[in-house]
DNA sequence: TCATAAGCGAGACGGTACGTCGTGTCTTACG
DNA sequence: CGTAAGACACGACGTACCGTCTCGCTTATGA
């Protein structure tokens, strides 16, 4: 009654061999065949995105393409792996405000450039646990080191107290930002990254709770 | 080189005949129709739903469908729509953290039960420019006006400065809500929105800036 | 290890309806569609023979196509035998000789002009026994009632006698015939089919047994 | 429009480097590779034998495959030549009658057996008039001198006469058997050849013509 | 005795056809 | 007239096969 099902354990070979590393394992080839996936993906969107026009604008065929990711979910999740790893690096200015900034700039920036991307790799993740949890291993745990490391040092520093920082709110600064690039209207701007840090994480950071 | 190409104004017909009104305008048959959509869309998602499955579901013709939704994003959206209309009024408890509090919980919930939903639509927006205009009439413009309610009645109640409202992030509660449900790992508890109104979005207004 | 396995059931649909009577059964939209199969199939062969191309160039579809012939080799066949549905009648000259050529020579005819046809088909019949029976009916049974009503009438008329008539080898005239246009290499023309008839067929029926 | 065209050239190397010999001239692994081709060309049919499935089983690779025969055709064509390379020598009985029985048999037997490799070759006809050459070479001509031995010494024993014999129809006998077998629906039976040379052939050699 | 080459297995690759399926349009017949 | 049923053109998906190609490994020859 409703379409194509296909197997759940289809996205398992989308991430590569060493999925803990942050080694991307692609070939030359392979890191090729994804970029030119994420233009296409980047101009057209997930479903006017075609198997065929990638493998023919990568002079390539599509038994190559599926026998890498074996069908055009792996392939756009890979794609966008590929495509938004970003320095892993934290950054470390010495000031928690300036740290922040450079954190909010970074997301903003990333999520704007990839939001037709992400939209369509959400999609997806309603299908797939495996694409989930790649997902969660790729973005989520890699950012939610490096804002713990900012807080830490920041909290050393003396700029925070450690009671100020709450887990289950970690990730309002990078998640905001997502969000307002997924809507699309109104992208987040440097003014925006400003705001939410000057007037919404510091201050939360900062409070003296009553 | 990339596939079909849907003309744009495929989505001149997805709203009910008065968009301006709160009224749904729906046939009570439209409106079956639109539930076994919305059933079928949280449980397969957006690309796995076919219009065949919902006229077949409800037994309808497919060209019943295309009468009214003249594409598959029409209906989708329309089916969104009709499933996520929420209470109108914004909440007046005398409280602005109550009030908060109940716009959180509200917007989590929701969010939390359309998650899959609004991945799909979120993935349409990216092709039509009428879909995001429809998506900002039906839901940013309404969450905005609640929020500034509540604000406002806040500042007449000398609860918060008028000065610490800044509209470029007025968003920040309900948007991390919804990034939370639509990541899907760690949806949005009732204790994640307590949080989220204590420690992060009550000291952001009540700050006296420096 | 050994390639693609069709189901043998797979050539169940690819005779009409009514496989008993000599009507086709064809929408003249099907008859068409066969038309465009056959030419093809004669300038290019059978595996040179794509469905594409006969849908593309009859303005049709491949989802069309395939709803009515379940394959490349259901189509084939049902155009082979639409190509092939000869004249129903047995001649009737009064004369067993002028019958035999008569036959002969529209064998030949036929047989010459979808040599690479047959050969398509009858590869085809290695794997399908529906596609056997189906070759059975249409023209090797058409054959024999044809022949033997030749003969009866001969018999009657005194020219041969009825033991000479061997159901063994009845068919050894339309047999030779399509055996030399099978080969492809000296196909038979209108002196094959005179010698055969005067120097074979008819001294094999004329004789008088020992 | 129409699909992959192979270059005509293709069946060059078909054959054994000295054409004119009835020596094979195969290395023993390469004649270990042509009997997996035929056996599995006799079980699947041409089209459904893959080159990979003929590689794979003989514990070959393609590229040895590919090196020996440039195209799945001249493969196939080899292996259907080494499968019935049969007895070079046209029978000497003493008695037309016994010749012919004795010829008629073994084309009975021959043609049945390899009649789906017989069906794929024909096939592969129609496309390659290299192909047609090395199959006049190898078999017409073959048969055809065996027959006209068998002839010759029945017309110097006194048995038929010369006039009788009529080249434009030499292979009746073996053509009606071969086509016999090519349709698979009553194969060929001892019964069928003797029926053959005494009520056919015989009474048309022994004719006195009027 | 070792090295240089030639043949082989394994299998990736570009290309292309197959057969399936979903969208959006259109026709037919029923009420 | 609106509707259910479903055929239709279009085009993408994912699979399979052909013929070419590279990679190592083995074996056989030549210095």
């Amino acid at each position: 009654m409703v379409g194509r099902v296909v197997p759940d354990s289809a996205l398992s070979g989308a991430v590569p061999p060493d999925p803990g590393s942050d080694q991307c394992g692609w070939t030359e080839r392979e890191a090729e065949l994804l970029t030119v996936t994420l233009r296409l993906l980047q101009s057209h969107g997930y479903d006017r995105l075609t198997v065929d026009a990638v493998a023919t604008e990568a002079k390539a065929s599509k038994a190559t393409m599926y026998r890498r990711w074996p069908s055009k979910a792996d392939l756009v999740l890979a794609a966008f792996i590929e495509g938004t790893r970003e320095s892993a690096v934290a950054p470390n200015t010495g000031s928690l405000r300036e740290d922040l900034i450079a954190i909010g700039t970074s997301v903003a920036a990333h999520s704007r450039e990839h939001a037709s991307t992400m939209r369509a790799v959400l999609n997806e993740m309603s299908h797939s646990a495996d694409l989930r949890a790649a997902m969660q291993d790729k973005f989520v745990r890699h950012r939610h080191r490096m804002i713990e490391e900012v807080l830490t040092a920041a909290a050393e520093r003396g700029e925070i107290s450690t009671a100020a920082i709450n887990p289950e709110i970690w990730d309002v600064l990078p998640g905001y930002l997502v969000f307002r690039s997924l809507m699309s209207e109104r992208p987040p701007t440097d003014e925006t990254v400003r705001a939410l840090v000057d007037d919404v994480v510091l201050p939360a950071l900062q409070r003296t709770r009553p």
